[in-house]
RNA sequence: GGGCGUGUAGCUCAGUUGGUUAGAGCAUGCGCUUGAUAAGCGCAGGGUCACUGGUUCAAGUCCAGUCACGCCCA
């Protein structure tokens, strides 16, 4: 027993226990106060940049299981990215406005007695609610251990963001694709507001159903026959849509009366309408296709017009009705785009009382009678005055086949309970298949009374040759090109965007909403609205000081006369907006707001040079101003990206001179010097400039003359090599990392703002991951929830409570997430098995290297034992396909290879026959020493390896590794090594590996036999052909301590084909110290017990004043 | 209903341009060890490659259809 205190057993504090769950928060706090994000940034802050760009979640409820899902998956990316030297800076942010908000705050004024509150007043309680949110999830998300900027996000409700939007959709308004249309939205009449899809309630409704008689023209008697459950639209009618895949049929029919008369009916529902209509009977005249249909025109049964028929094969069913489905664009959604598509006005006679009107669409003589007018639709007691308005007129000119109730799911106001009615409404549109005009030339600023002197020049021509306007193409289609320029993985992606990109209609960007960023436009007396870009720009001046409240704050009056232009020859304004933005848009300018907007995204293009060296200037004019331009170096003549800013440094100071003809703005600090290296005749200083002016203006892009900004940003670093003060930068994302149901959603929004406003892509990857399913890899649903699905709500709260972060992140990691990802107990529960398991591979590691100094004790690549050379070896072809893994963020194959090497190359193989040496050996002999210095070097470099995953854990393992190159593994940086290993080695172990195979079974069936217990307890005979055992034969030590038994012996046998093996019990006495059964066990007369290594080993120990309790 | 995906042991994944008897880890069972010990080692069992049909000398792999599930749209 006391032989025990004199080996070296592994000892170490890193605790087998993780204790995730209370130790995870404890390093998160420390991260935080030692700020430990900003030291990363820091440390690669002349690194090349590589940036994610985070989709905004929105600012409610509690952070999904899916959302942090999403968060691990980006983290993985910039964590590994940082790993391996890039500068990855994550900016997190939210998307704070919108329905979902406004609604639940309502609610909530609504109990509270507040019934009319106005539009700041519910703002005001968005706002707070928003941010109660983001508080929230911000927490929850750091707990994930999700590294980034929290302390400084973006949040689309930012008075900055607000201000930069707005700027994008000038730019956009500018180059022509917004105009004013119109479309049918939910209406409440009680109410008098537009309601959106989740503010309406479906609940039960008797309806008048009704079978009304269109008469064809041209054929005298005959009649298209349709089905309405809404009377009061037919007023609107403008067209009547069939199925061109049904059968259709003229009958003619005797009524009760017993008149004759033609129908058109589709052929499956005549026996269903004949019964409604009590025809007594009737004979098929004749068969009709769709094409027969279309050349079809009728007369409106009470207005003096006539329609054609369409094919609406999406929306004709043959469940109910006739066939025929009467068309009124502005009142139906299938019908507006049936309307759309044919070119129908969206004629929606009803004012917002929800009475009848004549409006401009039409002349008034082909409009309702006038007896309907002023007709209420609004149902008292189950009937509605304009219903009855037009069955009463369907009866007097006898076009009313059949009527009665029909009972259905019929869509209610929320808050008054009404019905609600669909009815057209003026919108802002944005036009996809526009073909935006340069306007980058037009001098649409206004010079700024500041800048007058020097700057605005009255315009010449231009005295550099003005940019080529890129070629004219619509925008659908410069969309659809731009989405085959970016990666799409995985590829099949760049179908869906594709797709969304391709049959998308209009933009409907308008919402009459509160809770948004207003859209600035105003309307003259008249109520024609105005939309101008130069109003939006002063506008978005006003937000960014003050928020966008100051829109709703502030009169008419106040904000006119603050945005009105100087030079205004428009019409006056009389009234405001009322209407906000399409969150799309919130979250889809990110790319002006945040991308562009945030020094540390930016990636400067080209080398910096010193105005002496040998290395051009690119001449930039500034947008508005003809004769004024910057002078930007380019190192190495390259293209420039279409995706530019150029950024200024924000503590240097300006000057304005005048050279030639030309004014320039430049740096301060050298002009003569910058002048010369130009080549410019001399120069005239004017006055000096303030780096908060350069932000008002913009530069042209030198190849597409679009309009780029200028953006502050600290230079440090780079102060010997921008004499000018101007570099350029790069403000496109690498990368672009969310849900595939983003396709159509933020992908989209983002890339059609950008290309629209920005003249180029956001991203330049897009990479999408699949959703979470439970154990029967179904969609996580509420209603399951407490159903026997699962107990508690799918939060990320409720994984961490009970596994803590790492477990969760490596769950993430364990599965494809390009696929569906499963969330269950049993997944987790196996995840957590592998994480201990990876936990003890780097604690058996540690443990071994307590008197290790990596200074003072490794021990060179060439003189390493072969034992760790070969696992070196094998390590090294690890980190080379982890690190191709990460690269193709294929983190589940990181995992399965990590996961996988630890348990067989590490713990079966390795770390089990080398406990022999580490333990037994001399604590300083070559072989123990070389051993530790391969467990250093994989301890090391696994930490490294599994710290984008196991942020916590491979940071904690990382303190207990001696001499570690730096204080966090976060901070350090990791590339595969190779290790040389020639191809003689390499077969040379592969050999020995094979022996080693065949052998362990033998040991068993000696085991089963119960010939020996552990492998010490044996002696093994290797015998076999000597082109097999040679390798082995050399050196006969090694294999022997591969097989962990006490004797082996080998003998080539020619006579043989294959190897055989021979157990038997291993001879000579147990040491009592190594375990090794041994013929010269008390040689030592000092020692009886032990074996001759060993007596030599506790010899030593003696000798360096380690006694036996060393 | 349409579009885009996914489907290989109980679980998570490999499986090259078609080419022997479909692999790995974990989990399970049976042993060993008790000097990594709420650990470690060995051995074993476990698959109609969702299903049906086709192309081919040969199909998990290519083609068509069906089913289930997911996302988007209607």
């Amino acid at each position: 027993m006391e032989y025990k205190n004199t080996l070296n057993l592994p000892r170490t504090d890193f605790p087998m226990k993780a204790d995730l769950v209370t130790r995870e928060p404890e390093r998160l706090a420390r991260w935080r106060n030692e700020r430990l994000y900003e030291a990363i940034q820091t440390s690669r802050a002349q690194r090349p940049a590589f940036v994610l760009h985070d989709g905004p979640p929105f600012a409610n409820g509690d952070v999904h299981i899916g959302t942090a899902l999403n968060k691990i998956v980006k983290d993985f990316v910039i964590r590994h990215k940082t790993l391996a030297g890039y500068r990855a800076p994550y900016v997190p942010g939210w998307d704070c406005h919108g329905l979902p908000i406004e609604f639940k705050v309502s609610q909530e004024l609504r109990k509270a007695g507040q019934t009319a509150a106005d539009p700041a007043t519910i703002r005001n309680a968005c706002d707070a609610y928003a941010r109660k949110y983001i508080e929230l999830q911000r927490t929850q998300f750091q707990r994930l251990g999700v590294l980034g900027e929290w302390a400084k996000p973006y949040l689309t409700l930012d008075k900055g963001y607000e201000a930069e939007e707005l700027r994008l959709f000038a730019d956009i308004v500018a180059k022509g694709f917004v105009y004013r249309g119109r479309k049918p939205v939910y209406w409440s009449i009680p109410c008098r507001t537009a309601l959106a899809e989740a503010e309406v309630e479906y609940r039960d409704h008797i309806s008048q159903s009704v079978y009304v008689k269109f008469p064809i023209v041209g054929q005298p008697g005959c009649f298209i026959l349709i089905w309405t459950t809404t009377p009061w639209t037919l007023p609107a009618n403008l067209a009547v849509a069939f199925n061109s895949s049904f059968s259709y049929l003229r009958i003619r029919a005797t009524g009760a009366d017993g008149g004759a008369e033609d129908y058109l009916i589709a052929a499956t529902l005549l026996d269903s309408v004949a019964a409604k209509c009590g025809w007594r009977n009737w004979v098929t005249v004749a068969t009709l296709v769709g094409a027969d249909l279309a050349d079809l025109i009728y007369q409106h049964p009470f207005c003096q017009r006539t329609g054609n028929l369409h094919a609406g094969d999406e929306f004709v069913d043959s469940a109910t009705g006739t066939g025929f489905v009467h068309i009124a664009p502005g009142h139906g959604l299938e019908d507006y785009h049936l309307g759309n598509r044919v070119g129908l006005p969206v004629y929606s006679p009803v004012d917002d009382e929800g009475c009848f009107i004549h409006t401009k669409d039409l002349p008034v003589e082909q409009q309702m009678p006038a007896e309907m007018l002023g007709k209420s639709i609004l149902e008292k007691h189950g009937k509605s005055e304009a219903n009855e308005a037009v069955l009463h007129e369907l009866r007097v000119r006898r076009a009313l086949l059949h009527q009665e109730n029909y009972h259905h799911s019929y869509p209610h106001c929320w808050r008054s309970k009404t019905p609600v009615i669909f009815r057209g409404m003026d919108q802002w549109f944005i036009r996809v298949d526009h073909v935006p005009q340069a306007v980058a030339d037009v001098p649409d600023l206004q010079p700024r009374s500041h800048f007058e002197e020097g700057v605005g020049q009255p315009p010449a021509p231009a005295s550099s040759p003005v940019p080529e306007p890129p070629p004219a193409m619509p925008f659908r289609q410069l969309a659809l090109q731009t989405i085959g320029e970016v990666g799409w993985v995985p590829d099949w992606g760049v179908n869906r965007i594709r797709a969304a990109v391709e049959s998308r209609p209009d933009w409907c960007i308008s919402r009459q909403r509160a809770w948004g960023v207003p859209i600035p436009a105003f309307y003259d007396p008249e109520g024609n609205p105005i939309l101008d870009a130069r109003i939006i720009r002063a506008v978005a001046d006003l937000v960014a000081q003050h928020g966008s409240n100051v829109w709703f704050e502030r009169t008419v009056t106040e904000l006119w006369r603050a945005v009105r232009p100087a030079d205004w020859m428009g019409p006056e304004a009389a009234t405001k907006s009322a209407d906000t933005l399409d969150v799309w848009i919130d979250s889809g300018s990110s790319s002006r707001a945040v991308l562009q907007s945030r020094p540390e995204l930016l990636k400067p293009v080209g080398r910096r040079v010193k105005a002496g060296e040998d290395a051009g200037f690119v001449k930039l004019r500034l947008e508005g101003f003809p004769n004024t331009f910057i002078l930007v170096p380019l190192g190495s003549a390259q293209e420039l990206p279409a995706s530019l800013v150029v950024a200024f440094d924000e503590g240097a100071f300006f000057s304005l001179f005048r050279s030639g003809g030309d004014s320039f703005i430049a740096s301060a600090l050298d002009v003569a010097g910058l002048v010369q290296a130009c080549g410019l005749p001399g120069y005239e200083l004017i006055r000096s400039v303030h780096g908060e002016e350069l932000e008002h203006y913009r530069a042209l892009h030198p190849d597409t003359g679009q309009p780029l900004r200028l953006v502050a940003a600290p230079a440090e670093g780079v102060a010997e090599a921008r004499e000018s003060g101007f570099w350029f930068a790069d403000w496109q994302a690498d990368m672009y990392l969310e849900g595939s149901d983003q396709h159509r959603g933020w992908f989209q929004s983002s890339l059609l703002l950008s290309l629209a406003g920005n003249g180029a892509p956001p991203f330049k990857t897009v990479l999408t991951h699949g959703f979470m399913v439970d154990a029967d890899r179904e969609k996580i649903s509420k209603s399951k929830q407490g159903q026997g699905g699962y107990e508690k709500p799918q939060t990320a709260e409720r994984y961490i409570k009970e596994y803590g972060a790492d477990v969760l992140r490596l769950w993430v990691a364990s599965q494809d997430f390009r696929n569906d990802i499963v969330v269950s107990e049993e997944r987790l529960k196996k995840v957590g098995e592998a994480y201990r398991m990876l936990r003890n591979t780097l604690r058996y590691q540690l443990s071994n290297l307590y008197d290790f100094d990596p200074r003072e004790h490794s021990v060179a690549d060439a003189d390493l034992t072969g034992l760790d050379r070969w696992i070196l070896s094998e390590f090294a072809r690890l980190e080379a396909e982890v690190h191709q893994a990460y690269e193709a963020a294929d983190f589940h194959v990181v995992y399965q290879r990590l996961t996988q090497f630890a348990s067989v190359e590490l713990s079966a193989v390795y770390h089990d026959i080398v406990k022999d040496r580490l333990y037994t050996d001399p604590a300083d002999s070559r072989r123990r020493r070389s051993t530790q210095t391969a467990l250093y070097r994989l301890v090391t470099r696994l930490c490294q390896m599994l710290s984008p995953m196991l942020v916590f854990t491979a940071d904690e393992a990382w303190e207990f590794i001696p001499g570690r190159p730096c204080s966090s593994v976060h901070l350090s940086v990791w590339q595969p090594e190779p290790f040389e290993f020639g191809d003689a080695e390499r077969a040379l172990w592969r050999g020995l590996f094979a022996l080693r195979e065949a052998a362990l079974p033998e040991l068993e069936a000696a085991r089963q036999a119960k010939l020996i217990g552990k492998s010490l307890d044996a002696s093994v005979t290797v015998r076999g052909p000597s082109s097999t055992v040679a390798g082995a034969r050399a050196d006969s030590r090694v294999l022997q301590e591969l097989l962990n038994v006490s004797h082996l012996e080998i003998e080539a046998d020619e006579s043989q084909k294959g190897v055989t093996f021979k157990v038997g019990k291993a001879a000579g006495q147990k040491c009592e110290r190594c375990w090794h059964w041994e013929r010269d066990v008390g040689t030592d007369p000092a020692q009886p017990t032990i074996c001759g290594r060993c007596a030599e080993a506790v010899r030593g120990r003696a000798r360096c004043g380690l006694g036996s309790e060393g």
